[in-house]
DNA sequence: CCTTGACCTTCCCCCAAGGGCAAGCACCAT
DNA sequence: ATGGTGCTTGCCCTTGGGGGAAGGTCAAGG
């Protein structure tokens, strides 16, 4: 099948499969016209990476997951310790992103709101004060 | 003062300070010889913007919080709308990762991690089964 | 006076993971 | 045979940076 019709099956963008097809993560054979013809494996891999891309995965880490996959010999061990990795990653980023969501949400819990130019918010960003300590 | 001081006295590289530069955000003098020249001011400026990096405002956000902190007519609610905007994006990113990392966790549980191939997670990545329930 | 080294200037390429557009070729149906 | 749709490549854009080349400037020291 054509591009389009592997876009449409497997919900990734055609600019989507030609650049991972760059990356090395699919390799549709060509035609003697030049058009990518894709096989239904080739549809399951294009699924797979955007089933791994939805959770996020990084193409390098779903480039190892997919050599994982197509690989009999497998050993479940090398699956599972990319996934915890990639899970630690993610609970990593998110922590820290509470973190400065909650300082900030302190910060303007502390503003008035107004129509006064007076604002912590502004005072912290500027440095003029110390930072706002944890505890109030 | 040239661009490495302000670079050293503000804690942004001078790579950024001419990025911030080209966004509009600092507007250094030029002295005849071309360099760029920084007013303590301007390193105000740059920590300000550094901070506010920091608490992950985005570049756009971070210009509109410099316009109203060098507004003396400014009005708080507008600093305060601005950053509890930015608190709710940033807990819906950080909700929607913890999310994707709960789900991949569950999945990672329930793999042997040992020397055999069988895996749920490649299992899921493939859409071999249907994904995952939420409650196992 | 001249050299050397540190600093500054502009310009370009790179990263992730895509989106979008344009010119040109291929294919299919009317 | 001709138009419409689809495929090809190539380029620019995004965010928030990092790195480096080529060339101009300045100050210190021989």
């Amino acid at each position: 099948m054509n591009i389009g019709e592997a876009a449409a099956q497997s919900g990734v963008s055609a600019k989507m499969i030609r650049h991972y097809e760059t990356l090395g993560l699919v390799k549709p054979v060509r035609r003697a016209n030049n058009y990518r013809s894709y096989t239904p494996q080739n549809v399951a891999v294009l699924r797979f990476i955007r089933h791994a891309r939805d959770l996020a995965f990084p193409l390098a880490e779903v480039k190892q997951l997919l050599a994982l996959w197509q690989d009999e010999g497998r050993e479940s061990a090398d699956v599972r310790r990319i996934a915890l990795g990639h899970v630690e990653a993610l609970e990593e980023k998110a922590r820290s992103m509470q973190a400065v969501a909650a300082s900030l949400r302190h910060l303007a819990e502390h503003c008035a709101g107004d129509g006064k130019p007076d604002c912590p918010i502004l005072d912290d960003l500027a440095g003029s004060r110390q930072r706002m300590a944890a505890e109030d």
